[in-house]
DNA sequence: GACAGACATTGACGCAGGTCAAACCTGCTT
DNA sequence: AAGCAGGTTTGACCTGCGTCAATGTCTGTC
């Protein structure tokens, strides 16, 4: 790669590009990896141009060949039923990594798609392959960013199979405050970028039974909701409330 | 390696344990690899002796040494809330991994236990992320596991999340019937090695609504069954009602 | 500034499935 | 063979949440 130099003066100039420069770089493939080998890993990624709210970065069925960070904005995966009813599986934030369930058999099971406009770092598989085999530390990277998936599926299928309606959306709330604090956002105040009809079908609740429990958690002082930017008022109270364990300890984007 | 030959022939001579040998080598670790790699994969696996029903593979909170593979018998793994209840998240028969979700923090987040008498193939993870340094094909097919296992996880969330309690149970009773066909036992005929409790716990229901269901479906001539002794009549209709595809097709031991 | 369309809230009502309680196996232990 | 324990079935009752329906509110478009 003779001519890494200059390329990477020119992307830097374009926006904040390097894996290194990127303030996600320790969320999306933490630890474990030195500066050099991090360069590596960024001559192998893409940036591409934002989606916009409603673009589809992938569909289900289209082959698999890249995994996708999120840089900025957020997307929803999804599954579609025969009747054609759209099912969420799950809401992606930036630093989050999507399409790890597509390597199983080179085809993503799920589509996703933006919820606003959103930047995306691709990273294509084969050459994340064969870097890994040459980088232990990146390989042993991937197995743990994997592991802690499979961690957080677990969780969800836990919070979803077991837990009333107040507890689930509880559980959302709380997941979202540690993700997002995680970030370097404020871990009390943010704006929810999907639908209540989204958060309703992710939690496998109906709308109309987010909306009041919204209303009955601000009653209750819990927190305060305006259309879709929340303040948790209470974290605390909502913690116990969701019955899981609150704060992000060893665990990274844990659901809980 | 100067003494693996002697080795094998031991070990050969003690059960049926080579992975070459072991029929169920292209399920817990499918394709991919060649003979001579298989051979090196045999070498760092270690059999130990059978766990009694109610024993335990390892416990929440221990350290991460090795993923487990079911040789024979069967396994739940289970959470435990702090009020004590235990949470079932997941039943695993003969040719399927355990442990993946240890890996990201070097620690269980389950329990494992023997739901009958159970021997598993113990591979030392440390071991293991070495060896498929050497192996790209081995490395390729971890990758491929893993990715399984998400995409496993997700079909659970969507069914735990989404479904009546009749389309859970008959799901999961086709998921088993699919996992069996797949390792070659009859996939309309089989012993539940679960209680009603667990089989409950585990699809989010109460056991008596478990216990309900199964005499339902008996009444709709659907299918047969005494204790824990399962018979699958109609399993065409059983599949429609659990309203996901049925037939194992691609995916492996998909929970639908 | 008015209108359309997407999203959100609120109320009324009914049912799937949880909870409590009792009876019934089937296999062990003594 | 009697008694016990763990598991299973069945019934009666009640409630959390889904469904249907009406109304409200914000955004963008002309």
């Amino acid at each position: 790669m003779p001519t890494r130099k200059q390329e990477k003066v020119v992307s830097l100039n374009e926006i904040k590009v390097a894996c290194q420069a990127c303030s996600l770089n320790e969320i999306c493939l933490p630890v474990g990896i030195d500066d050099e080998d991090m360069e590596r890993l960024d001559a192998i990624i893409d940036r591409k141009r934002p989606l916009a709210r409603g673009d589809h970065l992938f569909r289900v069925g289209d082959r698999f060949r890249a995994l996708y960070a999120v840089r900025s904005g957020s997307l929803k995966t999804y599954a579609t039923s025969e009747d054609g009813q759209e099912q969420v599986m799950g809401f992606h934030l930036p630093g989050e990594l999507v399409g790890l369930d597509a390597i199983a058999n080179d085809s993503h099971p799920l589509a996703a798609r933006a919820l606003e406009t959103t930047s995306v770092c691709e990273i294509p598989f084969d050459q994340l392959e064969s870097l890994s085999n040459q980088l232990p530390g990146l390989q042993h990277q991937i197995l743990r960013v994997m592991s802690q998936e499979i961690r957080d599926d677990e969780q969800s299928m836990l919070t979803l199979g077991q837990r009333s309606a107040e507890e689930r959306l509880a559980a959302f709330l709380i997941s979202l405050s540690n993700r997002y604090r995680r970030r370097g956002f404020s871990p009390t105040q943010f704006n929810l970028t999907m639908s209540r009809g989204d958060i309703g079908n992710y939690l496998g609740l109906a709308l109309e039974t987010v909306s009041r429990l919204f209303t009955r958690f601000q009653n209750e002082g819990l927190l305060k909701v305006e259309r879709r930017h929340v303040e948790l008022l209470d974290r605390e109270r909502l913690c116990r409330f969701s019955s899981a364990n609150c704060y992000p300890d060893a665990s990274s984007r844990a659901e809980s």
